[in-house]
DNA sequence: ATATGTGCAAACTCTTTGCATGGAG
DNA sequence: CTCCATGCAAAGAGTTTGCACATAT
């Protein structure tokens, strides 16, 4: 039975109000700033229970390691900032993008990752 | 000045024979039936100069670290195959692919991944 | 002869795990 | 009152770096 803690709230919060993907270290920042003493431990552990229990999904961009967003939303991509390193939502997405596999390739699922400068750091 | 070694040669023919993504492990591997002194580190060294020389391109595929391949070859994608975990080369490419992002981002590269099941899992 | 490249091991970074304490139920 | 969750610190895995020696030029 999973309990309910002052540390999971604060996360599901931290990811309910982020609108793009965070980083472990970005989640434990945000997170700190409405309980001061979440531990980096936490934060990795209670991620992976999400993630199991298909509330949060792990987006594998380049850069380091796995970020991760709220499960259950539209299809969309990701923008990543070689500038401030942060990972931005793309809500376009071109259709005919699994008609581009080889004959005889069966496609179920795609990943498209732009990269560039954010509107910020341009 | 670059100087040419045992070490460097039997890495550059690793890669022109490989076919495929390799990591810094499979590098070493491949590389010490070559060279058997082989060490982790100059793999790492030496990949990290090929890839500013822009000889080697870094490939981040889901499931793990960085992978490196030959870098002059044609604007291409990456299929992986669910079931038997291999990559293979896309070589058709939306062209609108990077009027996407939002407004304000500007686009310098894209990567796209198509998933699925190759023509021999099919 | 000179300075770059190499192998080793230590340092670093990111992530996971063991354990005693804290706190939800 | 029970256990699950937490925080800390140590342990792992992957990558980078400092150093003395080897070697290409």
């Amino acid at each position: 039975m999973q309990r309910d803690t002052r540390q999971r709230r604060a996360m599901r919060r931290v990811f309910m109000s982020a609108g793009r993907p965070l980083t472990p270290e970005e989640i434990l920042e945000h997170g700190q700033q409405i309980v001061p003493s979440l531990g980096l431990a936490t934060v990795y552990r209670y991620v992976k229970t999400l993630t199991a229990d298909a509330w949060l999904a792990e987006v594998e961009l380049p850069g380091g390691g796995v970020r991760y967003e709220l499960a259950e939303r539209p299809h969309h991509h990701h923008f990543l900032c070689r500038s401030c390193d942060q990972a931005f939502d793309v809500h376009r997405c071109p259709d005919e993008i699994e008609e581009l596999a080889p004959d005889g390739f069966q496609v179920d699922s795609h990943e498209l990752i732009l990269y560039g400068r954010c509107a910020a750091c341009a």
